[in-house]
DNA sequence: ATTTTTTCCCAAAACGTTTTGGAAAATAAT
DNA sequence: ATTATTTTCCAAAACGTTTTGGGAAAAAAT
């Protein structure tokens, strides 16, 4: 049924060699007979195996992308539209993805140790990354390449594209002091993980610009794998503060919770407290009000991650790719001028 | 800095053959030697080329999925948990798994194409089937192994697995006659999709059980790739009839528009009007009301589906796995007894 | 009519495995 | 002490490509 490279020759009266370099469009095969090639290649029905030409290549054209499954920011449309772009600006250049979800995240490290060591692939996207992440320093020993989705704290040189966390909360913050209010609270992910950490430096210099003071009050913090209930119970808390936020910045992965204490309280989102939430998840768009956000661009930045990877594969140093995206805000309905009662 | 069999076999003093077959595990090899190379293999971090194996073994022992963008089906937990199901168990088989996700609808055949002429796979897994599905003819008449998730109408024997969308339906409608509710609206996905047809058998016989007439004027069909407005404008419809339902069942996937029309007619969800979803996807969770659900057990699917396709693969002919599973009621808030007024 | 250059093609090796079909050595049976 | 059997090993071929290092024929230059 299926013709190899060997048989095609002997049809065509040609040595495998010939024909492999006349479809590979060298020049040392005359026009003539690249032609007849050609046209017998595609009457056969002739692929070369890309399992034979990666053995012989010594690359295995695939990269690979790791994921967790639990993580709530992935239970989203922005995880499909980063899959997205780099699946499919990754066929354009006659790539495979192949991904591995780890069963825990204590098995994380081992599905990319069988990807690295298995050499399985050439290279590795990785997303959620920690500060402090062993992914990464495998990687960076082994000298295996890859890029980030996201920033960690190894200092080695390593190519990443994060988002620009500080200054999406820095904007929020700076949007919602130009409508009045003074009193904004943050409700921010763990520490453990590099987003936070950003997010909390924004927020902080977003006051300060606005000549605000810092209230540590003001602060929360939700637990990851419980960012549900978390997030709820130190909404409350922030409410029944003497003086209670009249605003709440956050990440929207914790918007449940955020909603369904304000809901309890009968407060109303938009009129009597405002929110901006990061990512634009479903939630935010379909919550009543929809949640003014800071989205960041998912399929662009799979498209750029790919690209990136390239070219550290063609022999680019890794420390030249190191790029840092602004979010852009979306408004809608969940932020108002304060209401000075 | 990384060994092959050679090299590991010439620092044993044995033939590649030998070192093979002991780490194979063949009987004839000596306990003695076999020990030996397992300490050397282990000491020099040797891990054989899957390359090289599946060049030599004519098995890719990879398998696909395909996936198109923009399906809001997709965007939500369930296809990561469908995900993590299959990618687990297939590494325990020590399969890959590589994905491709098609530009738009109209190159899901290419990349379909891409897979299996370009023999990248062994077999693929599908979802989202429609009736009529040209990738599934496409895939039967090259006779590619392949599993669905989703049924559809070629009659040609083939493996699938399936949610028993009409028993779902049925339940769903059988639950809410219980509660006492008469008028009964079903608000479809596109018939050119193969589970709407389930979902309108399941209506119909629900209703029929429960000694209800059917009646025309309560069944709207939303169109894919639109399904918020269209929804949002049949819920208004249906509302507006001179006999109102007073419980709508659909897919969880249209309830966006759905709970924006109840609220913009201030109808109280849970109390005015009870809502039954197929898919427990996350806004049915978030909701305020949470909405009660068919939920169908991603992970295990994924699970399954691997199972066969590894059966299929082993020579077992398809056409002994067709499935269909139930889905289980989540009982959450969006259902109450009628209120007659 | 030579020599030089260019054009066009190919044989052989290599990529890293596994499988096949023995063969030698050790053991068991006679 | 033979012969038969079992145990343990291995050389060679194969999987389907691409690359290397020419070589013969044709064209161009002398």
């Amino acid at each position: 049924m299926t013709v190899n490279l060997r048989q095609l020759a002997k049809l065509l009266e040609l040595s495998p060699t010939t024909v492999s370099r006349a479809l590979a469009g060298y020049s040392d095969v005359s026009t003539k007979t690249r032609n007849r090639v050609r046209v017998a290649a595609k009457k056969h029905n002739y692929h070369p195996s890309p399992v034979a030409q990666r053995l012989q290549k010594g690359k295995t054209e695939t990269i690979g992308i790791a994921l967790s499954p639990g993580q709530n920011y992935f239970k989203d449309t922005f995880f499909l539209d980063l899959l997205a772009g780099i699946s499919v600006s990754l066929s354009k250049v006659g790539y495979d993805l192949t991904i591995s979800v780890a069963p825990d995240s204590e098995h994380e490290i081992d599905s990319l140790r069988r990807m690295v060591q298995g050499k399985r692939v050439d290279g590795m996207i990785l997303t959620l990354t920690k500060a402090s992440d062993e992914r990464i320093s495998y990687l960076l020993d082994q000298e295996f390449p890859f890029v980030l989705y996201g920033r960690t704290e190894d200092k080695r040189p390593h190519a990443f594209l994060d988002m620009d966390g500080e200054l999406a909360f820095k904007e929020a913050c700076t949007y919602l002091t130009e409508l009045g209010h003074q009193r904004i609270a943050l409700i921010n992910g763990e520490p453990d993980y590099m987003f936070p950490a950003f997010c909390f430096d924004g927020y902080r210099n977003g006051l300060k610009s606005a000549g605000l003071a810092f209230d540590a009050e003001l602060v929360k913090e939700w637990r990851h794998g419980d960012a549900e209930l978390s997030s709820y119970q130190q909404t409350l808390e922030l409410m029944q503060l003497p003086e209670p936020p009249s605003a709440i910045v956050f990440q929207t992965e914790a918007a449940t919770g955020i909603l369904q204490a304000l809901q309890q309280l009968q407060l109303k989102v938009g009129a009597d407290i405002s929110l901006i939430g990061y990512d634009d998840l479903e939630i935010a768009k379909t919550n009543i009000p929809p949640l003014t956000t800071m989205r960041p661009q998912a399929s662009n930045a799979g498209v750029r991650l790919v690209g990136i990877l390239m070219k550290i594969l063609n022999g680019c140093s890794a420390e030249n790719f190191q790029e840092v995206w602004q979010a852009e805000m979306v408004q809608r309905n969940s932020t108002c001028r304060i209401n000075k009662n």
